[in-house]
Order: structure tokens, then sequence, then C-alpha cells
DNA sequence: GTTGACTCTGACATCGACGTGAGGGTTTAG
DNA sequence: CTAAACCCTCACGTCGATGTCAGAGTCAAC
């Protein structure tokens, strides 16, 4: 198939399918007009490379991994005893996210629960014209 | 106190603080000389700036917040309905956000955790020589 | 063969919170 | 008074995965 059509295949923009193959990701054959040509194996490829990307994984990282990856039931699977040294530090990198996520929410949480103190409840701005407050608007008559 | 003392007595660089006056986030007076002058609130209006930006905020939202903010105690609390609104909205897409995150993270566990296939183990390209599985290097020969 | 849809290769634009450096004033300690 | 330290305003650079546009070639159906 072609680009377009593993564009509509995987949901994923043809720009981002030339970027992937730039980025060493992907390898479509070429037809003698340039055309890229690609296989149903690629489909579960760019599926791969969308898991990995929404994990944080950069392309590079991507890059690495991907030649050690292998389906199994729409499983991916590490063949390689080095790409589990990687994996490991990108899933304590997701973790380490994940925490500070949670530290932001927690403190988001304590805002909209902390309780507004009198002596300020009518001394704030805190009409619809927001960002007024400071003599200058952030954005400037058109 | 001037930039470079505030930025002491916060850990924020001085071009981050001008920064923030640029997005309306600080306003700091002025000497007749352009040095910006700031005060002990200003301290805390940039750690609540901080607090904002960690939980994910950006400029912009944190502008049309902070001026709804009030301290009490080290803890930011909200003064505003409406406000109230873009905090709950801001801690779903927090959520949100972490929830990709777990699903990630899950599914490199997966990866991780999955047993190799048999047939797989020789075939793959695992040497330090990586990305050549594909046949075309990704950096041409200039 | 012709039209219209599809594809190609560049190459510049985007977003966000700054880093960095140039070129030039200001403050302050000695 | 002078030198060092400090501060000012531009303004471009960064990183990463795309969006978008231009100009040109290709494929499929009629």
């Amino acid at each position: 198939m072609r680009i377009g059509a593993l564009s509509q295949r995987t949901g994923v923009s043809e720009r981002a399918l030339r970027y992937y193959e730039e980025q060493g990701l992907l390898s479509p054959l070429r037809r003698p007009s340039g055309y890229r040509e690609y296989t149903d194996e690629h489909v579960h490829t760019v599926r791969s490379i969308r898991t990995l990307l929404a994990a944080g994984l950069g392309t590079a990282t991507i890059a690495d991994v991907l030649p050690c990856m292998v389906e199994e039931g729409g499983q991916l699977a590490a063949a390689c005893p080095d790409l589990l040294v990687d994996l490991a530090r990108e899933r304590d990198r997701i973790t380490a996210a994940m925490n500070e996520l949670r530290a932001a929410r927690e403190m988001l949480d304590a805002i909209i629960a902390a309780p507004v103190p009198p002596e300020a409840a009518g001394t704030l701005d805190c009409d619809e014209a927001v960002g007024t407050a400071f003599g200058a608007p952030p954005v400037p008559s058109p």
C-alpha cells in the first residue's frame, strides 16, 4: 500500500510517517517512481512506534529498541537483554513523571479545597475581565 | 530588592523572572534607571508561579488565575468561583495525563515481562550496531 | 490523453519556557 | 573617581514531533 492508505489505516499523518522513516524507524520499499510501498507489517510497526512514543520515548530511543522488538499476538516483546536495561530506565522515567504529576495534582487539590480567608474575600479581582489586575492587558487591542 | 536578589531568594533565573513579567505574571516597580524593584510579596508570587507551573499550567492560564489567588500560611487558596472551574479543568487534565502515563508504563512493563519467542531469539539485530536492521542507514554518507 | 487524485522532496513554521550573548547603562564599594 | 558588579533591552537559539506550503512528478480512471 502507499502512504495515504497507511496513513488511513493507522491514523498517523503522512508527514509523521515520512518523519519516522527519516528517523530510521520505518523503511518502506520504493517503487521506481520513488513512491513508498508499505506492507501490512508496517501497520504493526507504526502501531509499535505510536505505543513507544505514547510511552514518552523519543524517536532516537525507539530507533534503538525497535530492531529488537518482536510481535507476539499483538504484544511487543523485548528480544535483547540490552534493550531490557533501556526499557527499565524508561519505565523509571515514566514513574518519576507520574509522581511529579501526582504531586502537582495534590497541590491543585489543596488549592481548590483551601478555605478563602474572609479578609481577602472582597479584595480580589474576580471579574471576568481577567488579567487586567496588572495594568497592562496581555493581549493589546488589535 | 533587585532582580538578582529575587533570583537568589527564589532559585529562579533572572531570565525566567523577566519572562514572567513579559507574560503578565509579575509586575515589579521600576526605578528611574529602569531597574526592576521587587518586594517580599513578589517572592511569594514567584513561589506561586512555580507551583502552578509545576502543576503543568501554562503561563497564560497562570496569568488568569494568579490575580485570584491568595496565600494563607504558605498555602495557596482560590478566591474566585470561576477560578475553581479552571483549576478543576486543569486537575482533570493532569489526571488524564497520569492515566496516559500509566497506560504507557503498563505497556512497557508488558514488553519487559513478555517471554522472548524462541524462533525469534537469534534472528534479531541485538548488537551495538543499532539501526542497521533496516538496510538503509538513517544518516547517509556525506 | 487528459484530468484529478496522489505522491515526492525540500524547507520553513509551530509551541513553551526559558538559555545565551551582544551592546550598553547603573550602582556601589574602595 | 574608578572598577567591578549589577542591570537593561533586544533578539536569536533550543528541543521534538509534527503542520504546512511550494513546485514538480506519477498513477488511475474515463
